[in-house]
DNA sequence: CGGAGCGTTGAAAGCCCTCAACGTTTGTGG
DNA sequence: CCACAAACGTTGAGGGCTTTCAACGCTCCG
């Protein structure tokens, strides 16, 4: 497969012409690899070019004082980690690895090319890094409207969408190299908290989360205590089809 | 004043030449005004145009079952409210005005337009929405990982700083249109809690809110409580200067 | 096979919510 | 300009959800 196969894949892949993900592909500069649980980036610190994530599981966090991390997103294969950095220059929050990753880098002036030359992969970018911010809001609503329950079955419902989008969820079974402690910093919870909700979560018959595998049991009473409605991940075959 | 005289004011707007404000100027369609408290755009309709804020105070809003809502984002005069809508064609948020308010509508044609003929100054539109992610990312932080007095102290310093940035506050004071209410829905807290932890703010000489204005009293404390840092801001004069 | 990280469970404390009542401000119409 | 109503702000008491602290079991990898 292509190196940039999965980018936007179930989410507006389709409205890229052949010869834009040729001129995307070949703005590749070379695939690497990162053990698991390793820092990409600091916050801070000025890059140049831009991953894209082909396989693995990556999360970018700020730090709070008292030692603890907030994840402000995880990203998935295909999915563009720090795009944003072209424009921005500099990033406000560090990247890290969850699992093992094999990532592409795109350097920042290969873009600059491609903003001078293909408007229309350009709004296509653009629109990628919006999709990010969609996700953004979403959590900004699961931490600010819901309980331990509902934050929980929200980000399973939310990683079961995305992962099955690219192709890596099957029967409502996803691969979850979350720990707990992971968990808890996506939904502002303790470790301990995230263990007895998802027991919750289990005995209830809702969703079942073990050994690196999450199971979606019962999705539509798992939706409704997420309050989990699909539109703000603009996926293919929604509502609207566009570009 | 022009009308997009405080698009990126303090925050990138010096990148941009006179050519690019110009054209920027001429994207305007038209001016229009909307009363306090009114919907402007509903979550899921397609836009064909993107609204400056040129003075007032906007929100963007997701309603949880429950009745309540959840704010994801304030805007301010010189903020593009929903540039995020040409990109993605449709919102997935509502959008409304808080005060009275003053507002620029820029066609999307026009925006293609920018986009085929002006790529740096795409850019820097580009940029000006990812602004509003790590805004985002920075509300995320918020609600996961500081308690009520840091949540609405951080609320309290950021607003404080943008309004600052273009030029609406003055010795630690600002108009804030901001009911208790709404600084609940913005901190996923209840009003009720918002009014015992203002008191609280007050009491110990952090900070006052009352009768439509807010003063920060001790700002390095308040800044403390809030776990508050300008980085995600990316203003001028901070620690970097870029594009 | 040993250790470290991860997961699990219980008890107690704390933060925030809910409910309720009342005071204050704002805006509107007479 | 006043009167009134509605929205907003304030305060108290009690309850619930989540955290904290502590202990222990499990799993996986070197």
């Amino acid at each position: 497969m292509r190196i940039t196969g999965d980018f936007l894949r179930g989410r507006g892949r389709t409205a890229m012409t052949r010869e834009e993900k040729d001129v995307l592909e070949a703005a590749v500069d070379r695939v690497e690899t990162f053990p698991a649980r390793t820092v990409v980036i600091r916050r801070g610190e000025t890059v140049d070019m831009s991953t894209l994530l082909i396989d693995g599981v990556m999360c970018r966090y700020m730090d709070a004082r008292d030692g603890y991390r907030q994840l402000v997103a995880i990203q998935l294969a295909g999915d563009f980690v720090d795009l944003h950095g072209y424009p921005l220059r500099r990033l406000d929050h560090d990247v890290a690895t969850i699992s093992d990753v094999r990532v592409a880098l795109v350097p920042h002036d290969r873009l600059t090319r491609i903003l001078e030359t293909h408007p229309h992969l350009t709004r296509i970018l653009w629109r990628s890094t919006l999709l990010d911010a969609a996700l953004h809001r979403e959590w900004i609503f699961r931490l600010g409207r819901l309980d331990a329950a509902g934050r929980v079955a929200h980000v399973l419902m939310e990683l079961h969408a995305r992962l099955a989008a690219v192709g890596r969820a099957r029967d409502g079974r996803f691969a979850l190299p979350l720990t707990q402690q992971d968990l808890g910093e996506i939904c502002g919870l303790t470790a301990v908290h995230v263990n007895r909700t998802l027991r919750r979560l289990r005995e209830d018959g809702l969703a079942e989360v073990a050994r690196g595998e999450a199971r979606i049991v019962d999705a539509a009473r798992l939706a409704r205590v997420a309050e989990f409605d699909p539109d703000y991940l603009y996926l293919d075959g929604g509502p609207w089809q566009e570009l």
